[in-house]
DNA sequence: CGCCTTCTTGATCGAATTCAAGGAATGTGG
DNA sequence: CCACATTCCTTGAATTCGATCAAGAAGGCG
């Protein structure tokens, strides 16, 4: 495990040069309104694994996801846990208006948090209705995520299942990229197995069984256990069970 | 099936009467805010089965669930469907800012809607921070649910699913009811077997099992199909397997 | 009455889980 | 540098829960 992250990015900087200016919470505001949150926001990194958010938690800042991958997940007594959300750079996380948080949210990889002292920030959005409008916006996409992923759940099999996931991944991948030209896609799965099987209600064993048996039918290559290549994403896709064309709905 | 329901619901009538005044998307307006929102509202009435939307179409106008119950749901291409909205009265259908639907909606019961003419509701919304504010508030809550029921979908039993979906209509119903202080709790099952179904990512044959199943253990009692006796609160809770109270964050 | 739709129940089947063992990659301390 | 531990992953065998296939019951309605 990196012992330590570079630590440039965790020091204030200016959100004009911030990488997720035109996709966060903040993507709407006017300089004033930016110079604003600057005055709230203070960053905060963590380290692969570690535990950001303890459900029940008060909470006492909002934010957003600069660098890095963190998941949000419930649990159940007995231990059974489902993930129910994946944060991705420029993702907000906490609820405004609400004190104590509803999952537990936990850094995949290393993480980069730009965060809002949770009082301020409330205020701020009532006599800023740029970031009210925003995070609306970013909510209603998220509530369509959620139910997509509902879909995925209760309905696909395991095969089905895997080949979705990996198709987020892709699709992630390709809004990354310069060359969209080009139909094969690379990229790194930023999940365990058994992190894998949270997200999509199976076991490691089952994943790790698909994920094998995609390979041998050659929907995708792996190189290691983590590397993967698309050959062929419209095939990904068939294999997802959804419809040929990415079906983003407009 | 009722062939009609009393028409006077669907005749115009002033929001200060109005059933769900304080919970739907209107709760923050203010009088003349209100008066406002008259001038573009108007009433539609649905029979129960008839499909209110259909995915992909045009949507010219937005809402409120007044009376009845809807479901949304979406459908794969050989027929697979997922509930993945259960619409009660107050709740709000379609997505300011997006022209086509993402789910088919339908009327489980009679059904009265409140709506609003799409453009001028967006117009309002940039002016009323009210409207926007509770849109948002509501649309946080439902992210929650859509969330509490991945787990549902993702990691539960069938018969713990089963309890899960009982246990939601009894709290709605307990947060009708007069009196609170009786623990045992009466109503009609508002969806078919196969509807249930299509909510838990189950067949409607493990649906009628697990019922029976839950009735011979005494957790439930069944008059005809529909109508359910939970004689102790707490033990379905159990049976669903949320921790023992409610389990209704703050 | 017979014809729907909705629901129940039984028998069988199969996909995913569970249980179990071991492999591969990485790190640690002697 | 090697023995050993740890984490992550793969694969096999047995089991089980829910799906599927099939038949018939219970109402509601023309």
């Amino acid at each position: 495990m990196n012992m330590l992250k570079e630590p440039s990015l965790s020091n204030p900087h200016d959100c004009v040069d911030c990488p997720i200016r035109h996709r966060a919470v903040c993507a709407r505001c006017e300089t004033d309104e930016l110079e604003a949150l600057e005055q709230i926001k203070y960053y905060r990194s963590f380290q692969a694994g570690q535990t950001l958010i303890w459900s029940g938690d008060q909470m006492d800042f909002v934010g957003s996801v600069v660098s890095g991958i963190a998941t949000l997940t419930q649990t159940m007594e007995d231990g059974r846990t489902q993930m129910v959300g994946l944060l991705l750079p420029s993702d907000f996380v906490g609820r405004p208006g609400r004190d104590g948080a509803a999952y537990d949210v936990v850094a995949t990889t290393d993480l980069v948090m730009c965060c809002f002292r949770k009082k301020p920030f409330e205020r701020m959005m009532m006599e800023t209705p740029h970031i009210a409008q925003r995070l609306l916006e970013m909510t209603l996409d998220e509530l369509d995520a959620a139910r997509e992923w509902m879909l995925v759940l209760g309905r696909k099999t395991a095969r089905e299942k895997i080949a979705s996931l990996l198709s987020i991944f892709a699709r992630r991948d390709a809004s990354l990229k310069v060359d969209v030209s080009k139909d094969t896609l690379v990229f790194d799965l930023p999940l365990t197995r058994e992190a894998m099987a949270d997200y999509l209600g199976l076991t490691l064993e089952t994943v790790s069984r698909q994920i094998s048996a995609l390979k041998k039918d050659g929907v995708i290559h792996l190189e290691g256990k983590r590397h993967v290549t698309i050959p062929n994403l419209s095939r990904l896709l068939e294999e997802a069970g959804d419809d040929a064309d990415g079906g983003i709905m407009v």
